[in-house]
DNA sequence: GCGTATTGATACGGCACCGTATTGATACGC
DNA sequence: GCGTATCAATACGGTGCCGTATCAATACGC
């Protein structure tokens, strides 16, 4: 994760900041907490950035990359849309008991910045295009896959939100996996 | 909402911490600024809580007492199963669209918090609880039922999500409601 | 190996907020 | 109406963070 050198390149921090992000919002991505996790003093962190809010626009465009086009890839290459669909379901569905701390999650906390709005829209169209495409691959008008995909990706987000807030009260991924199925593939 | 009375109540503070947690999340709550918004010094403030941690707390429970089972008795009292599930349905995706600001998404940002996570997993629980119950009406089997619910719950939870980040791509609410009763209502 | 550019340490001033103390103003029971 | 409890203003010290300045250490091209 970090870097095997001893000294810090300008992602370190980037990815350190993520880390922060996930776990308390922007609030938390400040710059001497960081420095002291990193094991560093802030002091090396002004070679790097100007200030705290380019360490913000450098962790949001890390994360949009990696949570958009980029992380979609490996869905977008399944080439038959029921497999490709019933994958994305289920992958969610169950790497959402993990309590891994969530970025996407904790950003809709600071959605009143107009930096984490963007970016988290960026990732939610990246997403829903995907759905919505494979939608119309199985036949539903253009308007219908659309309202199809909205529904089907606020069900992912939704779980994903339950999840984290409520990780004890889950039931058997696999229960959820096939209602999910069930719902969000009859046409 | 503010009171008439010139002088404030510890209740008054409490909803303007709610509205700033709606805003900002729990880092929004500081006690200056809130004096500051309403008008008073932050020496006032003292005479009502003991210290910031108290009004957090009970800014919270305010919010879970407004949006738990209270806040549901409008629609527990609907008799007919698919009606209440229909008027929940609707009610929500179309109350989804105007930007008013929504602690319940804020308070993602704030979910390592364990006051936080209690509440909203309380509030939560009581909107399962209700949905679920629904579908038993319905005639689903009771892990049915809970599978159901929280698939549909989440739709919902992320409706909100995207209504938030990206309003102006919501597509017209009506064709969401009927995407969403048409998933959802189907056994 | 040497010099330069990059990374890190230390120290400082400033700001925003928390919490306390003290005193002033105002409502309300009696 | 009077006194007491409640609400509010002012002033203070303390803390955590930002950003700057300056200097030390280390990597890397040559």
């Amino acid at each position: 994760m970090a870097n095997e050198s001893t000294r810090l390149t300008a992602r370190d921090w980037a990815w350190a900041a993520l880390k922060a992000i996930a776990g308390g919002g922007l609030a938390a991505v400040a710059v001497e907490p960081l420095a002291r996790t990193l094991g560093v003093t802030k002091g090396s962190f002004y070679a790097h950035y100007r200030n705290r809010d380019e360490l913000i626009e450098a962790a949001l465009s890390e994360w949009v990359r990696t949570h958009g086009d980029e992380g979609l890839a490996e869905f977008a290459a399944i080439a038959d849309p029921e497999a490709r669909l019933r994958n994305l379901l289920t992958v969610v569905v169950q790497a959402v008991q993990p309590l891994a701390p969530s970025a996407h999650l904790s950003l809709l906390g600071d959605r009143n910045d107009p930096r984490v709005r963007e970016a988290v829209k960026q990732v939610n169209q990246a997403r829903l295009n995907l759905l919505s495409h494979t939608y119309r691959e199985l036949g539903l008008s253009p308007e219908r896959a659309a309202s199809r995909a909205r529904v089907a990706y606020a069900a992912i987000l939704g779980l994903m939100h339950l999840a984290q807030t409520d990780p004890a009260t889950s039931p058997d991924a696999d229960a959820l996996a096939t209602e999910a199925t069930k719902v969000f593939l009859t046409p």
